[in-house]
DNA sequence: CAGTGGTCTAGACCACGGG
DNA sequence: CCGTGGTCTAGACCACTGG
């Protein structure tokens, strides 16, 4: 039934999700691990794996001596902020159609907290990005990338900028980005950003922020990046759970 | 070395999080699965639940081919949002003392919108219960709390309600909280709240919310729960990881 | 090449929930 | 009682990394 690579764990999770969006299990049950097992053709072990991934993303539940379930309450949650996901993606799900502006790029003097935050010296310099994310045509999203410039080992054009920084890195940098250390941070919208994002209530206005610091696979941070999202068209909601 | 229950990846877990904490491991190497699976008298996949669950909470990670490390950067994460936490442990892993306060209980006529976010009819009551968290005396997370009156099965003091929401619903009400649906939301900090939570900045200030639908084990909404934090005192920093 | 983590199996027993 | 998910084992092979 199955090849290897993605692992079969990996296949019978895309499998069952599929199955889930399509609404095959009634009532939401999903069939017992022993019948699954039999019936795709892998051991026990690995639907559970798959199963426990499933649940991790809020997907399913199981009742020990009841069975396991489709979760209907995920389906109101867009987010899932443990994982990194592109803002492309993150608008598309809230059902938009998304797009991206590269809206300025300049290189700076380093200031002395973002050179704190990345190990820098201070007379080096960052390339400073700043985006602007569309859904259905209207900003919701603006993002500042900070980039020290001595990590930039090949020439790029404006248009390679315009990608998510997780590929521009290894493309051009030889750096693979590991993780985000973020801090969530509200703010009052300041003149620029009520302008950038069209904000229409009038001021003040409240807007969340994440203050991100870009680590590689060897812990160092390589990148710094500031999000402001507007909260009314993209609502940041989460599953929050007892144990797991 | 292990007995049964609490189960052996859940002992293993903790020994390992224990020898963590201590720094037992030099530059942060844990031994191999194979050797610690031989020391510790588990099968080799007892240890990697254990290691998956701390990889999960961000405790450690491995690379294939090299070996399993502590992670460092995980120290300076004291939230992790995927999960309930009582707001006393979450004030204490700041580094405060905490303590809590109960501001005000009072029986209300529902308003709509609680009544469309909890399933109720628009005759019902219910109970809404202020509290007020503190760190170190200071003032730091203001929480409403709003309980369909129909809901509570005994007699109840008010001192009843200063325990967390997750002890009085099963005791009071027979309704075991499974999950939060919860919104994070930036808003400009009110007048009431200026003076609550004894802000300082001259306003207005910008906060964070949590608006939350507590659910129970059948999936049905049976609480919800807004909560006001100083960020500047407590701030929501969390890990974000590509893949896991 | 040796040693590490990653995947997978088959089989065993336990704990829980409902009829 | 039976069927469910929860835990655990021993052993196999693969994929990756570093010397």
């Amino acid at each position: 039934m199955f090849r290897r690579n993605p692992s079969l764990t990996e296949q019978v999770k895309s499998h069952l999700k599929e199955r889930i969006i399509n609404a095959e299990f009634e009532e939401g049950r999903i069939p017992s691990e022993t019948r699954l097992a039999n019936e795709l053709g892998v051991s026990r072990n690995t639907i559970r794996d798959a199963f426990s991934r499933l649940e991790i993303e809020g997907v399913i539940f199981r009742k020990q001596g009841v069975g396991t379930f489709v979760n209907e309450a995920n389906l109101l949650v867009k987010t899932r902020l443990e994982e990194i996901v592109p803002y492309e993606t993150l608008i598309r799900e809230h059902g938009y159609t998304p797009s991206v502006a590269l809206v300025e790029v300049e290189e700076r003097r380093i200031e002395p907290e973002l050179a704190r935050c990345l190990n820098l010296k201070s007379g080096e310099t960052v390339l400073a990005v700043q985006k602007l994310f569309l859904a259905d045509g209207q900003p919701v999203i603006a993002t500042w990338t900070y980039l020290p410039k001595r990590l930039i080992k090949r020439p790029y054009l404006d248009a390679d900028l315009q990608a998510p920084v997780y590929q521009f890195l290894p493309e051009f940098c030889r750096q693979t980005l590991a993780y985000y250390l973020t801090d969530i941070v509200p703010i009052i919208a300041p003149a620029w950003l009520v302008e950038r994002l069209a904000l229409r209530s009038k001021p003040p206005t409240a807007l969340l922020s994440f203050e991100e610091i870009g680590h590689n696979q060897d812990h160092e941070p390589v990148m710094k990046a500031v999000s402001y999202f507007r909260d009314d068209l993209l609502r940041l909601r989460l599953m929050r759970r007892y144990s797991l």
